[in-house]
DNA sequence: TTAGTTTATTAGTGTACACTAACTCCGCTT
DNA sequence: AAGCGGAGTTAGTGTACACTAATAAACTAA
């Protein structure tokens, strides 16, 4: 045995962190993570991704189709959800004890997800008096790898005053995402439902915080799937 | 020119900031770090310290006399410091407004130390107030580089209800280190002065926190360096 | 001074990850 | 059905670091 008997559980490093944490985000509306996507929001070439892909599912942390996509295992999801607490935690830490704002935490917690151990999260939690929520209104997973489900709604059917962030856009057509680009309506970006016309009529709504006013026709609304974020703080989110 | 333009300061590796810590330390009474010293301290074979001194030479942040041992260049200092206060800061948030204690403080700050931006390190320096020492009583470096030189006095020499802390055994002689080790007398122990005979008589000691009494005679006193411990904190030191 | 021991260095490997260049598969058009 | 463009994969490299085995320099003790 002796060289034979490699480590069973190897800790994870840095970049597999990192993949599993996108490709949890790009597979979470259950489809499939392209590797194209992954490397666009890794920032790495394509080839890069086909080589961690194949790792990563010889150690059983994704699913690989080929030519089609990967998903997460059981294991990687729970691994995914991890790092996920960690890095809320620790951008509700940041803005809550160190008066960090919204833009500079992301890039911090980017950081010191990988380095933080488990008792220091659930310390800072404690801290925090076990928030579900963080700044950004996105739900905590629980120390057990337990995530409130955030169900997205098309813009269409959102409730006129309602505040939301865009979360995905429902197509690949390429006019369609300039367009919407040039609006300034890609992922991330927060509205309120100013007004909304009868007979399927369009969608008002205001960018936050500029407040810029912006019209979107029925079909287009369709296609913007967003999550209703809570106004009060980060305690609880609106019922 | 191209990729000929080789990025002129790439961000230290982890490893690199390890390494250059510990050089710090060896080296900060004087003279040269030893590989072997070195790869002790970082629990990695000598041939791996042996290719990592050709490295960081090259780069210029030590200075190199082969079968000698490395010093720090003032690059390689600037960076040590760096990093030492980043540790030292770290140790006392974790402490002071996390309820880390002593032990458990140095792995997590080890790890956090390579994560931290600088600025989420004056962040927590001014929510400490400026501190100057961490939770050991060590002198925390400035975020401009300057760190108060702790001068290390021999046991022989410190005056009689002293808190120290052994911090160099001036002697290579293997009889004398073993006896020393067999007393409980080895760098890191906390200790109070007691007693001196007079007419170059032996000093009695109690270790820290055990209370156990010691005996020791000039000769062995006069080679125990020791830092005077300030008792009230952390906030200044016994001026 | 020579022999033996310790310490340092070189040589050669392995792993994790990135990259570019070249090739292959898939799906869409015509 | 043929073919074409784009996405995906394979092949081959480079860098940072670790390791073991073998060699060389320096110290020490007879």
């Amino acid at each position: 045995m002796s060289a034979l008997t490699r480590d069973a559980n190897p800790p994870l490093t840095r970049s597999v962190e990192d993949y599993l944490k996108v490709i949890y985000h790009l597979s979470s509306q259950g489809g499939f993570a392209t590797t194209s996507d992954i490397a666009a929001m890794l920032e790495v070439a394509p080839p890069s991704v086909s080589g961690m892909v194949k790792r990563l599912s010889d150690t059983g942390l994704i699913e690989h189709v080929p030519y089609r996509g990967v998903q997460l295992t059981a294991q990687g999801r729970r691994e995914a959800l991890r790092m996920i607490r960690r890095h809320r935690i620790l951008e509700l830490f940041l803005t809550q004890q160190l008066g960090y704002d919204w833009d500079g935490v992301h890039a911090e917690a980017e950081r010191l997800e990988h380095a933080v151990s488990d008792g220091l999260i659930d310390r800072m939690a404690s801290a925090l008096g076990q928030p579900q929520y963080d700044p950004h209104g996105d739900p905590i997973p629980t120390a057990a790898g337990e995530i409130e489900e955030t169900e997205l709604v098309p813009l269409a059917d959102a409730p006129v005053g309602a505040k939301l962030e865009l979360r995905q856009v429902g197509t690949q057509d390429a006019a369609r995402l300039r367009y919407l680009a040039e609006q300034g309506l890609t992922p991330g970006v927060l509205l309120v439902v100013s007004a909304r016309q009868p007979f399927n009529g369009p969608t008002a709504i205001a960018l936050v915080p500029s407040g810029d006013p912006r019209t979107v026709g029925r079909d287009l609304a369709q296609l913007l799937w967003c999550r209703e974020v809570p106004v009060e703080g980060h305690g609880r989110p609106a019922a």
